[in-house]
RNA sequence: GUGGGUGUAGCUCAGUUGGUUAGAGCGUCGGACUGUGGCUCCGAAGGUCGCGGGUUCGAGUCCCGUUACCCACCCCA
């Protein structure tokens, strides 16, 4: 058979498995600081659950969604993002009920049908968190806050982020904007590529964010919704970005950040990094929904959250030059000089792991010196060695590898003295 | 969906104008006074040269197709 794992995914050996858990550590612990709660949804929704919640009109809900209807005749789709579903679960569990507030953070893999390249997988990995039922902008600036110490945490150096800001205004400043410019784009189509002319009629915002110069020449003329945002939603962004500044979450305003996904309201934000990713420059990013309930037929519910990958995450750390800690795969190995003393050295293996500390033994009836040689390679600090000699005595031999001394204990006692000797 | 690049041992790669048993480094395993590591030295195992056709006396080396991966476009984490 062909044992290559499908197009766009990847095995998670050891060195890449032992990263992914430090993510994810990194954010439990944080999290945990800002109150927010952890939430498992299903990897798979009933379809409606994206084209609502993403919009029909998106790229994700377009052409990206794997599709498939189950044998029940229902149509069903592999998450590509996590907001839809938490937001929908929300609902289902009545969470917000009676204007509760509800903090979830998640984490697992997303499912999007892409060309892979470079920070680009269709099985990738995301952590995020949510908001439910939080209007304020305290909540914006503390979601924001989240993301950037979560990078901060891992040790990505502040210098090379870079914290995108804009507002996308909503239903009563929003829909006027797009058609100016979406009259603007027509009105200059011979100027532009026709793509962004396509554009007019899809998603008039995103051709801000088309990479042709000609393009960006143009529509540096257009105005900005920035300077079109209705008194709410101006004094919404104002605010957000004063609780930054008082906390020195530095940030950039870009008009021209425009999310991919319909259901942003108001604030939008993304971290980029320029070293590592490949032509993607996005390591997470997030915004306001306060809409999305309604989309599912719930009550009218402020939220908003940020979603962050893993992939490109680690990437960006690698150009950092971070590296994960890898701890010793065992402390101490208990080594047999032969197979007369097999015995005692399974069950003393065992009563070190007892007693807390990380044993590992041969199993492949290797020789003494291959057995110091494995040691030496697990990083273990001691080698226990059991043999004839040491059993007549009832002792077994403890050998410090750092410093090559040894000593003999008993046989007994061995578990608490390596124990002890590791503090 | 479109374009470009690449596919030789577990990993990183060499392989001359096509010519006899396909190489190196690292890694793995074993050994270097009979019960002991990291350095060094010696040795061993390990390859359908992505796959299928074609040209040729002869192809890893040329041609065609195909597939996989990588990178880029689109868009996004």
């Amino acid at each position: 058979m062909n044992a290559q794992a499908p197009k766009g995914t990847a095995d998670m050996l050891p060195d890449v498995a032992r990263a992914w858990e430090h993510l994810q550590r990194v954010a439990q612990e944080l999290f945990a600081r800002y109150g927010y709660e952890p939430v498992y949804t299903p990897l798979f929704e009933h379809t409606e659950v994206f084209t609502r919640g993403i919009g029909e009109a998106t790229d994700i809900v377009s052409k990206e969604m794997y599709t498939f209807e189950d044998k029940g005749g229902r149509s069903i789709t592999l998450r590509p993002e996590g907001t839809a579903s938490v937001v929908r679960a929300a609902l289902e569990h009545n969470l917000t009920a009676n204007g509760a507030q509800a903090k979830l953070y998640y984490a697992g893999p997303m499912f999007r049908y892409e060309r892979p390249q470079k920070g680009r997988m269709r099985q990738f990995w995301q952590i995020g968190i949510e908001v439910l039922g939080a209007a304020e902008p305290t909540a914006d600036a503390e979601v924001i806050t989240v993301l950037w110490r979560f990078f901060e945490a891992l040790g990505i150096p502040a210098a090379i982020m870079r914290l995108l800001l804009n507002s996308m205004g909503d239903e009563s400043c929003r829909p006027a904007y797009r058609d100016s410019i979406a009259a603007f784009i027509r009105q200059h189509a011979r100027d532009l590529c026709e793509e962004c002319v396509r554009r007019a009629e899809t998603n008039p915002l995103r051709a801000f964010d088309c990479k042709n110069p000609g393009c960006r020449e143009v529509m540096a003329g257009a105005s900005l919704l920035r300077d079109e945002l209705c008194d709410e939603c101006a004094a919404h962004y104002a605010a957000v970005k004063t609780h930054l500044d008082a906390l020195g979450i530095p940030y950039v305003e870009d008009s021209t950040l425009v999310r991919g996904l319909d259901y942003y309201t108001r604030t939008v934000f993304e971290i980029q990094v320029d070293a590592g990713l490949g032509s993607q420059n996005a390591i997470g990013g997030g915004g306001r929904y306060d809409r999305l309930m309604e989309a599912y037929d719930g009550p009218p519910t402020p939220g908003l959250g940020f979603a962050l990958g893993f992939e490109r995450t680690l990437l960006a750390m690698q150009a950092a030059g971070i590296e994960v800690p890898a701890p010793p795969r065992a402390e101490v190995f208990v080594a047999r000089v032969d197979d007369s003393v097999t015995a005692e050295v399974f069950a003393l293996a065992q009563r070190m792991r007892d007693a807390g500390v990380a044993a590992e033994l041969d199993h492949q009836a290797r020789s003494l010196k291959s057995q110091f040689k494995q040691a030496d390679r697990l990083g273990a600090r001691f080698v226990v060695v059991v043999g004839p000699d040491e059993l007549a005595s009832g002792e077994v031999t403890l050998r410090d590898m750092s410093t090559r001394e040894e000593k003999r204990v008993a046989l007994d006692a061995a578990p608490a003295a390596v124990a002890a000797a590791l503090g």
